[in-house]
Order: structure tokens, then sequence, then C-alpha cells
DNA sequence: CGAAAAATGGAGTATCAACTCCAAAATTCT
DNA sequence: AGAATTTTGGAGTTGATACTCCATTTTTCG
């Protein structure tokens, strides 16, 4: 089953409808060009006329589908949140054992050494560059985080739920601390241009997780 | 005795000399107010103006300094990877056990605190920001993390030789795993507008660390 | 088909932002 | 003091950037 982001905040905000499936692919092409330009380069460094020529099309077009800059940007973070969140629930779905949690890692490791630790995390990123700028994306990306931890606090509740955590172990605390350790060693991993710093800081994550098993960890 | 930076980036970089007392001061003031702006709007969306502005300096007085924006871009770097690393050696200097790590972890809490959160991590701010746009700034904030990385590895094997942590217990990786962990949870804070996040991101690392401990933490 | 709606092309504009230039004032040094 | 050097003021230039406008083509739908 396919993740899909069931409730855009970017289509409450505004109108999707009125548009040809035509208009749908432009509309989504300009977001792609845009999502990934300004996950290079940031939001403020990338201009309307990149996003026009990586994209194919004219000034009218993109203002055609957006109001203006601010608008795509909104349009972008719901995209990127979208794709952030269909992995995260590729990994996370059904997470119940630490084997689980192994595959995960994994998984955003491998994407991370697929693009050469280039851009980082694409919320992690947004966050910061948007974060004192922009007060409306500042919420959505919030929310964003949000789901994420919820989906994290989730899969440790299934861990304790089946014995595999220890009674006293708390997952909203624990998933907080998992992701401060994902977006962390997403930086640094992205600075240093090496996956590692992302490795250690979600396995030393584990290890304590591993602490907190109801067995007591490897001692 | 108060932190230094003996070897700033910049220093070697860019003539520092030839300035008079008042040159000095003028230079400082503009470094000054890129900083903050810098932090508090990201690199791009400060304007040369902006500075000017902030700084009470005319235009030809900035490209006297400095000769141009990117050369700024270093200073503010170099500026803050001094104030960061002040503060950090002030928590973490003769660091050898956890009622130090706990109070490391409440200086950072009360400067966030104090800023209500805006801007995050001066240096994890302009990590984000430069790291796909600025080749040198990449590479000397690489090297500021490296030397806050060095700090905490140096506390943690000083507790260990101590007798504060386990044989077994990986200096290096826990230093990678508590920075990415400070990242990550200032990251979470300026996002949420809540210092909760980091306190718990740190707080969960040091319970971390107990568990290593040669007492085998609290069970 | 044919009218209405949607999508597109592309030239044009107004503003902003980085940077330049040169003369004048302040400071340093002998 | 006086020459050399450093610092400062402020008008001006060049290019980039977000955004507009309107005519034309394409698509939808009764």
């Amino acid at each position: 089953m396919e993740y899909q982001l069931q409730n855009s905040v970017y289509a409450r905000t505004m109108a999707t409808d009125g548009l040809t499936r035509k208009g749908q692919a432009t509309r989504d092409r300009i977001v792609q060009a845009a999502s990934q330009l300004m996950l290079e380069q940031g939001v403020a460094r990338t201009t309307i006329e990149d996003i026009q020529a990586a994209a194919g099309v004219s000034p009218s077009q993109l203002y055609h589908y957006f109001p203006g800059k601010d608008a795509l940007v909104l349009a972008v973070v719901d995209h990127q949140a979208g794709q952030v969140m269909g992995v995260q629930h590729q990994g996370l779905n059904g997470l119940d054992d630490f084997e689980g949690l192994g595959n995960w890692r994994d998984l955003m490791i491998g994407i991370l050494a697929k693009v050469q630790c280039v851009g980082g995390c694409p919320l992690g990123s947004l966050a910061s560059d948007l974060s004192e700028a922009d007060p409306v994306a500042r919420v959505q990306l919030a929310n964003a985080f949000e789901s994420w931890e919820a989906l994290l606090r989730n899969g440790l509740e299934r861990m304790r739920d089946r014995g595999e955590l220890a009674e006293h172990a708390d997952p909203g605390e624990l998933a907080v601390a998992l992701l401060a350790a994902v977006q962390g060693g997403l930086l640094l991993s992205q600075i240093r241009r090496d996956p590692a710093p992302l490795r250690v800081a979600v396995n030393t994550m584990i290890e304590h997780l591993r602490s907190l098993s109801s067995a007591g960890g490897v001692r």
C-alpha cells in the first residue's frame, strides 16, 4: 500500500480543482522543480526564473498556478512533507521490533548515500530556512514534524506493548530523541558529506532502546 | 579563563592588520550586525543595506572592510564559530562527571530560552544555509563542528578515565551522537518555539551515558 | 460544433540589491 | 606641523528579480 497525504495542508489552503489534467501536470512540474532547486540551493537563492527554466514553463504559467513565490513555497513545503512522510511511513509502518528499526535506519542511510549527502533532510532544511522568515510555513513544518514524531511514537508503543521495550520506557520522549538524532545526524552528514554521523547518531539511539528492552540489553 | 579563538580561520584568510582602533571597531560592528541579521533571517535574505542600517555604516565603509558579501559571510561564520565555541568551552571545560554534563545541558537550554528559540543554533543554521551554497563556508563550518565534537569527546574520555563511563564506551561515537542530539534538538525547538525537544533529546543521551556508567545505570 | 473556460507565450515594468567612485574628514607617524 | 594613510559620506550604476499584461492557443463540455 502506497502512502498518500490524505489531508494536504496545501489542498486545504488552496483550490486545486478547476484544473485540467494538463494543468495539474504543469503545476506538478513547477512544484517538483521548485522543490529540488530549493533543497539544493535554499529558498531565497532559488529564483522564479530558475524554476521556470527547470520546469520548462513561462512566467505567465507559473503565476497562473501560484499567486506569488510565497504561495509556491507553501506548495513546496507540502510536497516535501508528503515525500518525507512517504518514506517514513514505508520505514515505520507496522514497526514493532528491533529488526524493523534497523531496516528503517538502513532505508534512510541508503537514501542519503544515493544523493551523496546533498541537501540533508528536505524537511529539516526547509525548517531551518523558513522558521524565521515565513510564519505560515513554520507552522506547516511544525505539523509535519508532529506527524513524523507520532509515527515514531506509535512504533515505539507497539514495541513496548509487544514486550520489546520495558514498561517504564517513555515512547513519547524516545520518539522526540530519535527524531532529533535523525535531524542532527542528517545535518552533520550534510556538512561533512559523509553518511557516518547519521548512522552513528541513530545507532546510538537504537543502542539506548536496547538498553531499555525488557531483557535489559546486552551486558 | 576566557575562551578565545586562537586560530581564527578568518584571521588566516584575511588581513586584519593595518586597521586603526576605530577601524577595528567599525569592522566589528559590521560583523556583529551581519551575524545577528543572518541568524534571524538567513544569509540570502539579509541584504547589505540591512547590515549597513543595523551597523550604522555607509556602503563605502562596508566595502572598505570586506571585498564583498561572500567575504563578509566568511567573517560571520568565523564570528559565530567563536561565539558558540566560547559557550561550549565554558560548558565542557574540565567536564569529567554527570553533574558537569547536566550543567552543560542547562547552560544551552538557558541560552535557548533567553532568545525564545529564535534562530536555533548559530552554527547549525549557518550550516544548513550555506552547505550547498558556499563550499568555502561549508569546509569552515565542518571544521568548527569538528572542534565542537573534539571538545565533547575529550570530556567523555575524561569521564571514562575517571571511571564514570564503562571501559567499552566509545567516546568518539558518543560525542557524535551527543552533538547530533544537540543539533536535532535545537532544530525541533526552533520550529516548535519550545525548549522541550532540546531538553528531551539531550536528556535521553545523558540517560544513555548513565546506562554505560561502570555502575550500570539506575535499575 | 461552438461557446466558455483553461492554459500558454513572451515582451515589458518597477523595484531592489550588490557594488563603484571619488572627494572629504579623521587619524597616524615622522 | 605636515605628509601619508586610513576612514567616511553619499550619489550613482548595473544587473537581477518578482511580477504584470494581453493576445493566442488549447481544452472542456453542453
